[in-house]
Formats: structure tokens, sequence, C-alpha cells
DNA sequence: GGCTAAACCCAAGAATTATTGGGGCTTGCG
DNA sequence: CGCAAGCCCCAATAATTCTTGGGTTTAGCC
């Protein structure tokens, strides 16, 4: 029999490290050498001993997904596919464009995570029908801000008064205002307390 | 050999019932009798089919698991564990009182859902040590509302502005500011644009 | 009962914030 | 060039929000 396809999993559930086991119990193509709970390690881990696919969680309590995505993506002949069971789509975006090579939900049967398997050994990307779903819905609005507007949304976000934020900045406080009002416009909100509210939604922070 | 403990697992992710059925493939006291994966569901199962045991997550993408919780507990003869992936300790201990009589992280060694089972059929009600010190914090700063308090934290929290709101509950506008004041005053906010941040990790909503 | 504390309410004036109307700057385009 | 569009700024005025000082009611306690 050839050589399976290696496997690292980096999940810090345990019970899904479970599942993802017997999952791939039955697939004979596929073997799970190692199952980290911990982002830090898997970079350290890859680098010794270089795997075929990694399946990695984007949602962990020492670091993000992402973060160990950017760590590990590039360096040896390496496919990573995000499993995550949330839906931050901004994020998720964030890892395809990163290069990961596999979109799949927690939420999805199993099998959706062998199909991205399969299609990232034939050379392909593969996101889940629920996923991509989410993820084209992504693009619709691109607000864009220009650096002062930014600024201030930051400040907003602080719970900054607009008079601090005109001190800080060194400006008049009806600029403030006017930039606030600008801000209104653009995330398309009717009042001020609703507009740090809205700019989280579109991960403008 | 005598009949097997039976356990319905209501749980959104597939990955996750998979590592539940391994794990008790691994102990013969236990049999799983069915897997949903909607809350919505769950409360119809237990009616029609008792089960012994149920593994209850709190976060579905229909219902939360603690409604499900409400609606099933105290039917039949039957303990509710909660299985959790996140730690939103106010949730869980609400659960508590409920009457769940187990508290498992996904995070947590999968033994720890065998040690709550046991427990649970020992009249006991176990909570995992990660848990439980998480819970253990919980108590520290009771803050207080009073009913008015709570209604303008709402609105507040909705984006609502002061003028809306002393529309909606038909009182002047500088009643409407008098109560954001104490509202300020009893979390502890020096402005206004922090009071609902404060709010949610009080875990007041 | 009398006392106190806390919640609730409001009018008037103070403070903050928003709008309007205007000006200057740069960029891209006919 | 001329001109539109976007950004940035501000003074004056308008609107909103806050504070102050005062009132009522309720509940607990001596």
């Amino acid at each position: 029999m050839t050589t399976k396809h290696t496997i690292l999993v980096v999940d810090d559930h345990p019970i899904t490290q479970s599942g993802l086991r017997l999952l791939f119990s039955r697939h004979d193509k596929y073997e799970i050498v190692e199952a980290l709970d911990r982002g830090a390690t898997a970079s350290a881990f890859v680098q010794s001993q270089p795997v075929d696919i990694v399946i990695l969680d984007l949602n962990m309590p020492d670091v993000r997904g992402v973060n160990v995505l950017a760590e590990i993506v590039g360096s040896r002949d390496m496919t990573v596919i995000i499993l995550t069971g949330e839906s931050h789509f901004q994020e998720i975006d964030y890892a395809l464009k990163l290069g990961a090579r596999g979109v799949v939900s927690k939420a999805d049967p199993p099998e959706e995570i062998i199909a991205a398997c399969e299609a990232a050994l034939a050379g392909e990307v593969y996101v889940s029908p629920q996923m991509r779903e989410g993820l084209s819905r992504l693009t619709e609005a691109p607000v864009a801000l220009s650096s002062r507007q930014m600024a201030i949304l930051h400040y907003l976000a602080q719970g900054e008064s607009n008079k601090e934020i005109s001190y800080r900045l060194s400006i008049a406080q009806p600029t403030v205002s006017f930039h606030i009002a600008e801000l209104r416009r653009k995330l398309d909100v009717s009042n001020n307390r609703k507009i740090v509210e809205r700019a989280q939604e579109l991960n403008l922070l």
C-alpha cells in the first residue's frame, strides 16, 4: 500500500479532535499524525515534521487561526484547510487571501472536510456551500473611509466625547461633528449611537 | 448484560457529534440513541422517547440551549449536561439555576464529559474545574439596576437617542438624561459612549 | 409615627453636539 | 484651462443632551 497523506489537526476542542479522528479512520488515504490544541505550537511542529494537510481552527484561546496560517503558509509544500465554528466571513476572506486552500464549517456535514482534502490534493480551493454563500455577501458594500474619518471612528469606539476628540486632533468641535455626520452617511445609520456597532459589523476596526 | 443508559446529543456541529460517538463507544455503560442538530427538535424528541441523559450545546443557530433546557427540564426523570464551546458564564449560571446537572467545556478533556455523566447518575452536579473557576468570578460585582434603568439601558444598546427613548417611555427628555447619569454612576464610567460596552462586560444585557 | 434612602419625575439653565453655509485644498477629467 | 468631486476646516446658529435643584412616592427601620 502506498504512503498515506499526513494530516495535522490544530483545534482547542478535544471533542472536535475526536470527531476528526473518527472521520479520517474511515478514509484509508489519510492519517492524522498529530493533534494540537494550541495555535502557537503549530508553527514549530510543521517546521520539524512536515505534513501534507493542516486542518486549522480559527477560534483558539491563545491565538487566532489566521495568525497561525500567516506563519506556516508558504513554508514547505503544504495545504491548510480552515475548519471554523463561527461565521466570521471577514476573517475567512482574509484567510483565503493568505493562502488557505479550503474552508469548512463545523456545522457542515463531516464529508465536506473530506471533499476539501480531495480538492486540495487536486490543486483546487474548496469552500463548502454554506460558507460560500456567506462569503458572497461580503463584497456587497465596500465602505471606504478617509483617514480622518477612520481616526475619529477609532476614538468613538473608545468612547471619547467630541470635545476630547477635538483636543486630540487639534481641530474645532464642529469639525468633529462634521466628520461624524460623514460617518453616519457612509455607514448608513440614523443615529450616532449606532455608528460603532455598524462599523464592527463591517469589520472597519 | 444490563440495559445501558440512554443519551440524547443536541449539538449543531456534526464533527462534535462524531467526537461524542467515539467517546461513548469506549464506555459500555452508555449509548447514544439520537443526535440532533437543532435545538427546536429536542423538546419533541424527549416527549416521545425518554432518555436518561441529554448532552446539550448552548450555541446553536436556531435557538439558544438554555431555552431548550427550560422546555425539557423537569419533564420525565432526565438529567441535562451542558457542553459549551464558549465561556458565557452568565448564561451557564442561568442554566444551572434552571436545573442543568453538569457543565463541561468543549476545551476540556473528553473524560470530563464521562465524569459529568457519572456524577449525574449519582445524583450530583458536576462542573468541570475550568468552568468552575470562571463561575466563581461571576459573583464579584453585583451591579443592581432598577427596572427603569434597565429599560433605558436596553434602548441605549439599540442605539436610540434620548429623545426617542423619552417618547417610548412617555417621560420628559431630562428624565432620560437623569437615568442615564445614574447608569453612568452605577457602571462607573465617565462617558455615555462607554455605558453599553461596560454593561456587556457585566452581562447586563 | 418620624426618619432615611432610593427610585422616579420634571423645569430651567448650562454644556455638548449637530447643522448650515462658507472657504481652501487636491485630484481627475473633458 | 475650467470644473466637478471629495476631503478638510471653521464660525454662527440650531438642536440635543446634561446638570442642578426641587418635588413625589415607596419601602425599610427605629
